[in-house]
DNA sequence: TTTGATTAGTTGCACAAACAACTATATGCC
DNA sequence: GGCATATAGTTGTTTGTGCAACTAATCAAA
């Protein structure tokens, strides 16, 4: 029998993801009582922009572990609030370049500051090398199913 | 500072959940090749029926951290499927009781075989004293947010 | 016992995810 | 060059989620 360590309850929780779910909705609620009208998935792809922009779609798509169809909506929905503009690109012109408008990266910091403050209150009394552990499980099941 | 443990790409993941996304999407997949047509929303649903019948849909609410219209149409597409039967209570007519039908009853034993065989996966090379902390940690952080 | 508040559930709407089928462009091979 | 194949992105469909507004039934207090 291998890492069979999951009585029937607990299973459940890994599988449905409770922890993140929660962690998502309190930030979500944060950005809407901030008055940023944002979800986390967009939010999720604003990220990857702020780190680079002018990521194709299919970069996209990696970088946040979605397919081509929920990226290219999620794109439709940035670039009509005008937080992202599609380029087609010079080289190849199948590929979009995705590019922050202004309005975006205003918005980096503010949401980043939510972000981390939703963290520290999920992590809050949680010891830090537990966190660490968590966070290497994680990353381990992630790499064993990917 | 808090515990700040997480530099920018460590707090994506947290957000994003990307561990159970990856759990979740794999169970489907077997869910999928094994003919079951059904949803992991649905499953998860199932799940706690198994364990007690007859749960009011507010019940349902609270086992599966959703909200009432979530669980609501989740009962419907599961009524479609014949799977589960909304059954008014005597004593408060505004209350569902939901119960399993025989269908459901016989999805029972393969379904929870694909998710135990999903999370062997995913915990694949997990040494079990660290599959603990992780558990508590997430644990924590749900009851820190919830 | 009637009225006001609470609770259970439903419906409408906007957004997102997964899959399949599609278009358009690029590439590689003959 | 021309055709098969691969790649980037889009569209349609079904399902699920979260919020707000709604209905119906129950409860509680005057």
């Amino acid at each position: 029998m291998p890492n069979n360590q999951f009585k029937k309850g607990e299973l459940y929780s890994f599988v449905t993801g409770k922890a993140s779910t929660a962690i998502a909705r309190r930030l979500q609620k944060k950005f809407n009582n901030a008055g940023l009208n944002l979800t986390i998935e967009q939010w999720s792809v604003l990220y990857h922009l702020w780190k680079q922009e002018g990521m194709s779609q299919q970069e996209l798509c990696n970088a946040t572990f979605r397919d081509k169809p929920s990226i290219t909506r999620l794109v439709d929905n940035l670039e009509r609030l005008d937080l992202v503009k599609r380029v087609a690109s010079e080289n190849d012109r199948r590929i979009n370049l995705i590019y922050l408008t202004r309005q975006a990266q205003k918005l980096q910091e503010q949401s980043m500051i939510l972000a981390e403050e939703t963290l520290n209150e999920a992590l809050e009394t949680v010891p830090v090398d537990k966190i660490e552990v968590c966070k290497e499980v994680l990353q381990h099941v992630y790499d064993n199913l990917k």
